[in-house]
Order: structure tokens, then sequence, then C-alpha cells
DNA sequence: CGTCCAGTTGACCTCCATCAAAAAGTGTGG
DNA sequence: CCACACTTTTTGATGGAGGTCAACTGGACG
């Protein structure tokens, strides 16, 4: 496993950093590095035993959740550098499926030691509880706009939300190509694919965005963070 | 301060449960517990710096996010053995308010000792990573209410979901009091106060509960559940 | 006893879901 | 490279679940 976190392009956003380096002390590596999901295949699913954290080192990944009757909704989107499979240390069992929306890498860590390890680095856990608790901010945000927001707000904010990641990982915020299906924003924002197609065709028309199919571009950054909070409660 | 962490009533489902008892060696006591809060008066406040973690002694909090607008939604209830403020790791600051919703007494438990503690004790940490997973947990389950249930279905879920924790407390699952508004259950539930007392009305009809403003009595919890999943999508 | 807030119920309306159809894109095998 | 099947996206027409507005009821409390 050639790449380590050492010379991880992911050293300032992926949450082990670059502290995994030494190993266990246990003979095995803590850390499977590069390990590759082809788009459509899946990291780990609803039901599978918990062993390992993993962080998106490539590529996108979708996490969908599944209610007894089938119904299922996608429960997020992760990038590179964000967290997979926290939701499993309690039950120590994955609670949700993660499907690669294109080929991608992740590293896996393995819990078991993370948990064993506070001992010899305390800056591990930390960032752990880091990245954990910014997982429940991050879904405090998405029950607001599942709870308050209309169709219209909840399209911008993903994109604009989109857009601030892209951002942040040196890519382009205002042109970028959707990796998932209406489909599958849809079911994020609490939608049908019909009114997020709608949406963002209003959008268009409103000279906000260009959109053909998955490709969007982002004229005005201003009129789209406008479409949000023009509701009255 | 009295009582201590192992003549706790919540030693089964508090996460720091006894670990406690010994201090932190510098001095100060790592848990303040039995501190009171008043009927409508926070815990803590959205912008406070974050310290503490709360666990529920006794007593009942809602927790509200506030989007920039003015906006608000209730995320979440709290009852005893319930964790509060795990959220603010992350950003260091409390992202959402904690309120009262009857007179109630917690224990505050100083993070940053939890933080360095990993070397004495490594199952507190390992508690708390199991308290802030089934958080994610939880709120992926309402992600799910939010975004794919009907009205009908969320308030049928609201009150299985009290009836099952009021029961794993040792209190009588059928019959019980809200400590709660209608409004906040809707906003929780992103319906308003009218639809909530709707359902809850019709549910009455059906023969399902007999309800008095706030005074609950589950007649028909097995009819309650088939309330559930009878949408197909 | 009057005030105030929570809760209930009714009438109406709006936003988004549903149903449908066509267009555009993607992949596969000949 | 093209034909064909299949998926994704767009757009229109219609309907319904839940929001909005309003009136009324009933406890709680001074």
């Amino acid at each position: 496993m050639p790449p380590h976190c050492s010379i991880c392009d992911l050293r300032e956003v992926c949450f082990p950093c670059d502290l995994m380096l030494q190993g266990t002390g246990h003979g095995n590596p803590m850390v499977i590095s590069d390990r590759r999901i082809k788009q459509g295949e899946t990291l780990f699913r609803a039901g599978d035993d918990f062993h390992y954290l993993y962080t998106v080192r490539s590529g996108f990944f979708k996490t969908v959740q599944t209610l007894e009757d089938g119904r299922e909704q996608v429960t997020g989107f992760q990038m590179s550098g964000d967290m997979l499979g926290a939701d499993a240390i309690g039950p120590h069992f994955h609670g949700c499926t993660a499907v690669a929306l294109e080929d991608s890498r992740v590293c896996a860590i393995l819990y078991s030691h993370i948990d064993s390890l506070g001992d010899t680095m305390p800056e591990l856990q930390h960032r752990l509880h880091m990245a954990m608790s910014s997982e429940i901010v991050r879904e405090h945000s998405v029950m607001l706009l599942l709870g308050m927001m209309t169709a219209k707000e909840r399209v911008a904010v993903f994109l604009l939300n989109l857009s601030q990641r892209l951002k942040a990982r040196g890519y382009s915020p205002t042109e970028f190509v959707l990796r998932m299906t209406r489909r599958d924003v849809g079911s994020y924002l609490g939608l049908k694919l019909e009114t997020v197609s709608r949406m963002i065709s209003k959008f268009r028309d409103d000279g906000l965005v260009s959109a053909a199919q998955r490709h969007i571009r982002v004229l005005d950054l201003a009129g789209l963070k406008r479409c949000i909070k023009q509701v009255e409660n």
C-alpha cells in the first residue's frame, strides 16, 4: 500500500491526517490506503459488520438509508476528505449503504485500533470527535432544510453547498458536473426528481445558472443565495 | 456535588457511566453533577462557547436550531440519560439552544478532560463514540421521516418513539404526558401545529389513542404501527 | 372573573406529487 | 459506425396533502 498519509493530498482535510504513519505496533498496518471502488459498486452495505472507518481519497459517494418497507433515501454525498461509516460505531454494523458514483479510492482505518490508541495518539481521538461532531452539525442543517424549506430553496442550498465544497477542494465553485442523478438529488432533498428538474430549469430561466444535464455553471452566486430565506414563518 | 456516578440511577444509560468516579487528578472534579435547570430556562444557547458535554439526569429538554433569517426548528427532544452538546465539539461553540421543558437536572462533563483522558480511561472514549454515533443514526432516521413520510406517519412515528423511550426508562409506554406543545412537535416533524392536532384527532377518532390536550393514552399500539409504511414510493 | 395561551376544527388554497409523453443521452452488439 | 434498447431529463396537465387563515373552545393563572 504505497501512498502514506505524509504524502497524501488530503493531509489537511482527512481526519486521521498523518498521525497514522507509525502503524499500530500490533504488526498490522492501521491504514489500508488506496482501496479502489468502481462506479456503481458499494464500499459497504447496510447490515454489514463494522470494522473500518473510511475517508474518501478521490471520487464521489452517496450513502443510502433504507426503511423496512423498501422506501429509501440518500442521506449524504461524500467527496475527498469526507469520512464514511461513523454511524456504525454504536450498533457495530452499518446502517446505510455507501455507493460510489464514480470510480473512487478510499483509505480504510481499522476502528478497533483507533479506539484503543488513545494513549499513544490522543490527537487522533480528538480528530475523530471533530469529524463526528461535524457530521451531526451537517445533519442538523439537513433537518432544517427538510423541515422548513421550499423546493426552490432546497435546490438552491444544494447547489450552493456543493459549490462551496468543491471550492474548498480547489475545484471551480462555478462550473462543475453533478455525479448524481436528479433522482438522487431529489431523494436527498426530500423532493421528486421532476421537481428538482423544474427548479433547475427555473434557475436557468432566471439566469442564475446554465445547466445542460449534469453540467452546471453557476452564473449568479448572489442571486442563488437570494433564493434562500425569502420565506417567512 | 453529592450524587456520584456509582449511585446514579442512570449508570446503565448515561455514557460516562461510573468511569468518572476517580476525577481527573488535575485537582478539578471532572463531573459537575446535579446542575438544575428550571422549566423554560436554557442549558446553553447557540453561539455559546463549548466547554461541557451534558447528560440529562431528570427532566426533559428540546434542542432548537435557528436559521439566519429567524426560522427555527426543533432538532431533538432529550430525556434522562440522553447526551446534549456533542454538536459543539467540532466548531467549539454550540450550534443549537437547549431549553428545559420541565424542571430538570443534568450532569456536566468537562470535554477537555474527556479528550485528554484516553490514556487512563479508554473505555470512556469509546462510550463517547457510541453516544455520538447513536446520535448520527437517530438523525438519519429523522431525515428519512422528514424526507419520505406523510403527516400521519410522522405523528405515529413520534408517538411510538416516545412510547418506546419512556418504556426503556421504566415509565408506562401507553400513558404519558407530552412535555412539549403541538408547535414543538410540528417543528420537529416538519409540520404545522394544526396538522399535528388534526392527526392526533384522527388517531382518536380511529380508536388508536385517547388524547386530551397533552395527556396521551395509547389504546392500540399495533394499530399505530400499521399507520406507518402504508405509503408506496 | 377576565386574560392569555394552547389546542381544535373548518374552509380554502398552494405547492409539490403524480401521471404522462417526448427528448436527449448512454451503452451494446452487429 | 449505426441500430436499438434503456436510462435520464425535461416539460405539461392534473390532483391532493398539508399549509394558511380564521373562529372557537378550554385550561391555567392572577
